[in-house]
DNA sequence: CATGAATGAGGTTTCATTCAT
DNA sequence: TATGAATGAAACCTCATTCAT
């Protein structure tokens, strides 16, 4: 796990002014034209401001520093997948798997491809060293969402909801990404919303099945049979 | 889509003599080492050649520049992990889906856990565009090895091969991704491969059933109802 | 000598109501402050400005760029230990040597101890490049006023009084920036006033007694020797 | 007293090749130059690496930051005066005061006027909050240097050493510093030696009277008086 | 008068890459 | 071949100063 000085995230000031708030929102959008068309490497903070109709100076009156800016982007961007999970699952509590499964990844997807361009430069972004811990945060509270929506599942039980929550959001974000961020043909982005929910429906139905008709002889489980 | 410069990324030489290849070796191992304790970065030419106790011109000996050095690590773990693929796909063929996934999602597994730290730094390695080409051309051969694979299934048919395959494939890798690169709890890497299994095992299932079992309503499949 | 441009080191205009009295001792009180816990390097305009609760704005309106603060600041400390220096010697015209040093260094510690904070700070300001005029007028006309005392002396002459008053003030400034500025101990800054008298004291009694007494032998004068 | 970060003041390595030496050698003289030239605050690291005949980057590989050079720069300078001082001190034990003083004048005085640019030049960088404890480290050796000579005085001893020799290097520092420092006219500069001899033999004449002479009533100690 | 948002020149520092030894 | 000193473009960030509100 690389070791680096812990810098403060936050913006620096908050906009007193219409002007101001003007300022910083261009300078959002400008973030995120620049991951667009530069990419992260070539992101500089002079490039931001330009674009965003604005000097370098006034960029660093809002974000303490480049990984501020960059963090904050990343910040709105997972707050409204969040907060779209969140929605999708608080609907669908005491529903049947299936229900839910469709009503989750429905949001999911929707929220990920509505902009498209958004989310598959934002994965760069993640990827920093800095934004490792807003990443585990929100990994954190989806997966406490997800879980609470599970229990209330009203023809499912799992014996271990941890874990199966743990895999099931790592498909929804792994699969997601492998189709987002790759630039995948149109075609697979807009099979993503149906075949994830394959995915995942076939992966908690698998997991809501007794144990008991499992064999899970020596250490682990062991390689899953179809019923024959 | 971000432009960027065409570099060759091909190494500069092939090392003819041992030494050499001790040194190549030791620039691997550095720039791994690099990439764990410093992070992407900050990982300098001359960081890297330190560590492998040699001098920044005798990187420059074998590689062109930065991007290649970099370019041939990743493709190296892309190989190793290709190679277990390809090897436990060509051993399935003509056998059923659930031997199949057993083998496959072992092998990978076993594979990307080898070496968890090489792996799981090789994801930022693998964001820089330069890579994207590489990523993308590893990503069809393993679909298409999959795809071979899949074919000769002892017990059942797909309509889509092409699309289940791209999502089969996404789903390993993401969700493998999402396991090892933010640093995961042990017990979740342990259980990945049982649960990666049951993760594509569900999913090859339903979509190797008939389509007619399916409602199929207007354009796009229609969210998936359990078999009540 | 380094070359600079030259700065209209005025104020921009007098504060003529009370309010705006307050603001400027404000910002005089800031200075320091700022100059006590950032330094000098640090001591920004805004910093200051908020420090004194005002706007940068505002402290544009009394001054026209920082530099004239700074020099009216330095300005307002060099007025006050001159002006005491100047009130000192006169009460001192027509005395014996031993009067006159311990008036004098009596006044002048005091002057410079009243403030320990502002004083150890300013020096910091002194010298910078646009102060060096400020600092060498105070030092023409302190060196007036001692040589205007020492000339009453009633119990001295001095051949030399130019270069005695150089050196006496010299000695007098220079020692005392010696213990203020480095933050010496308490005991120290206790005992400067009384130990600084003897310095003075002692080095007027030597340069107030007859040439002849010396060996004046060669270009210079020799090393002195303690009459045996 | 001003807070901030601690930097490592050291040199970032050393040269090992010729040709690496007599770059650190111009970087160094390079530095005193601009200062000259330009002051302190005008000093860049570009400026400097361009009259070393060098780049920026270099001056990097041996300074890891500005702070870095210019202490190395204060830091030789302050060696070769405190090594002057302590080998006049070293050679006027066993003495009598007037010899001390003149020997450890003559050599102070020297050591400061043998190259007036530097020494006038360096107060500026002295100032800077980063050299303050460089500065009070010196101060200390060069007291302890000066107590350990007096204390083998033949013809004195004083009742409070400590504070007699604070005084005695405040005083030399001081003195020679108002002098050097304010481009003082060379004919002060050449009277230096000796005034500055007089002062100091003058005061610790004084101090070395038996105390029973003085006036010691109350808090402190009394204005002196002559001897009448 | 006061405010504080905006400017942008200029300073510091890093690091991929070259090349003389 | 190996070394590591040197280069300099380019990035980050600061802050004195202006001016619309």
């Amino acid at each position: 796990m690389p070791a680096h000085r812990k810098l403060a995230l936050k913006p620096r000031k908050q906009p007193r002014q219409a002007r101001a708030q003007a300022t910083v929102d261009a300078l959002f959008e400008a973030t995120i034209q620049v991951l667009l068309t530069d990419g992260l490497p070539r992101l500089t903070t002079i490039r931001v401001a330009e674009r965003a109709g604005a000097s370098v100076g006034t960029l660093y009156q809002y974000y303490p520093h480049k990984q501020a800016l960059l963090f904050a982007v990343l910040q709105r961007h997972l707050s409204r997948i969040g907060e779209a999970v969140r929605q999708a699952a608080a609907s669908a509590h005491h529903t049947s798997l299936a229900t839910m499964v469709s009503t989750l990844i429905a949001a999911f997807v929707r929220a990920k491809t509505e902009r498209l361009d958004e989310a598959s430069v934002l994965y760069a972004v993640a990827a920093e060293l800095d934004s490792r811990e807003l990443i585990r945060e929100t990994g954190r509270r989806t997966r406490a969402v997800l879980a609470a929506m599970l229990e209330t599942a009203t023809d499912a039980k799992f014996d271990d909801l941890d874990t199966v929550v743990f895999m099931l959001a790592g498909a929804m974000a792994g699969l997601t990404r492998s189709v987002v961020e790759t630039g995948a043909p149109p075609k697979m982005v807009r099979a993503l919303r149906d075949h994830l929910q394959s995915v995942c429906l076939g992966y908690l139905e698998r997991e809501a099945r007794p144990r008991s008709l499992k064999s899970t002889v020596g250490k682990g489980r062991q390689p899953q049979q179809i019923s024959s």
